[in-house]
DNA sequence: GAGCACACGTGAGAC
DNA sequence: TGTCTCACGTGTGCT
């Protein structure tokens, strides 16, 4: 080889002696290090033509890139998926929001959100109301004349018990005048 | 510097002469390329704190592997999310499969996933069914008659337009006897 | 034989 | 003060 001697240089200039021996190995181990990751590197990024570790590092830029957008794309759909029925839970907040002995949520049914659980859906002048809530006196009133304050005509209700606890309504209004909305 | 002489070489030894040149700048080239691929690495991956090549190798790998383990969790999410709907579009198309006249999809409204539209729960030993379908002679008789094959009681049934084309209908079943399934 | 890619030893700067 | 990290020139093998 080169300069594998153990004592001596062939310079002999510039550094003590047995030093420069460390030096080497220390470098050696570094070297080793990078190597080792390089390799890691390259078992972690699918899809690598080359293995030259200027390509393994492009690649890698590349899929990085490819995947922090992704992540990107797939997290805002998640939140997008769960906003209208986060929407749809604040509104419940809000028509129910004075109710007085409902403190704890009712559990021990396969479902996985707690209630009330409401879902709207609009068709021309159309609105379609499916709530799912707790078996208490008074809700459809409630509820019924809060579509009255927002100037929804009732077309068609529909109340019957879904469990023991739980009470399944079904309500369709339909725009009554031209200054009716939903704020 | 050390060696950057042009034309000549210290050893004398082992290689021509100006070839020795090219080999110098070709590696100078090929190192410039790698460090360029580092920094540009670096500032890809956040949160880096040391910037040695090895460390940066490292934060790397591991941000990858991150990257990668979310990207499954958040497209399984994903899929787990719409499995639901799917599967009950499935079965609405056994249900519905020798339908002879609806040819093609109904739109028009503010909805995104095409009728029929049908949301199942289950709650001890009762099942709620809502169904959003196209206004048909004779399906709420379907409906029921295959809620018989299953052996589901219906307790509570429930038939209203929406829209003008549309029909909303609310079905709550009980499982008859213990030999019931949802097969 | 030209071109490329790699590991090595080595000097130098940084803390 | 050592210790770490880097870039450099160079030899070598592979295509």
């Amino acid at each position: 080889m080169k300069g594998v001697q153990t004592t001596r240089k062939t310079s002999g200039r510039s550094r003590p002696a047995s030093q420069t021996y460390d030096h080497i190995i220390a470098e050696r181990k570094r070297r080793e290090q990078l190597s080792q990751q390089f390799v890691a590197l390259s078992a972690i990024v699918p899809g690598l033509k080359k293995m030259d570790k200027t390509s393994v590092l492009g690649d890698t830029i590349k899929y990085l890139k490819h995947l922090q957008q992704r992540e990107k794309e797939l997290e805002e759909q998640a939140t997008k998926q769960t906003m209208e029925s986060v929407v749809l839970v604040k509104k419940s907040q809000l028509l129910l929001e004075d109710e007085g002995e409902s403190s704890d949520q009712q559990e021990g049914c396969s479902n996985e959100q707690p209630l009330p659980e409401i879902e709207a859906k609009m068709c021309d002048k159309h609105i379609l109301l499916r709530i799912l809530c707790e078996k208490h006196r008074g809700v459809l009133v409630r509820i019924l004349s809060e579509m009255d304050k927002l100037n929804l005509d009732v077309i068609n209700t529909s109340v019957a018990p879904f469990g023991s606890l739980t009470l399944d309504i079904t309500i369709i209004t339909e725009v009554s005048s031209t200054k009716a909305q939903l704020t």
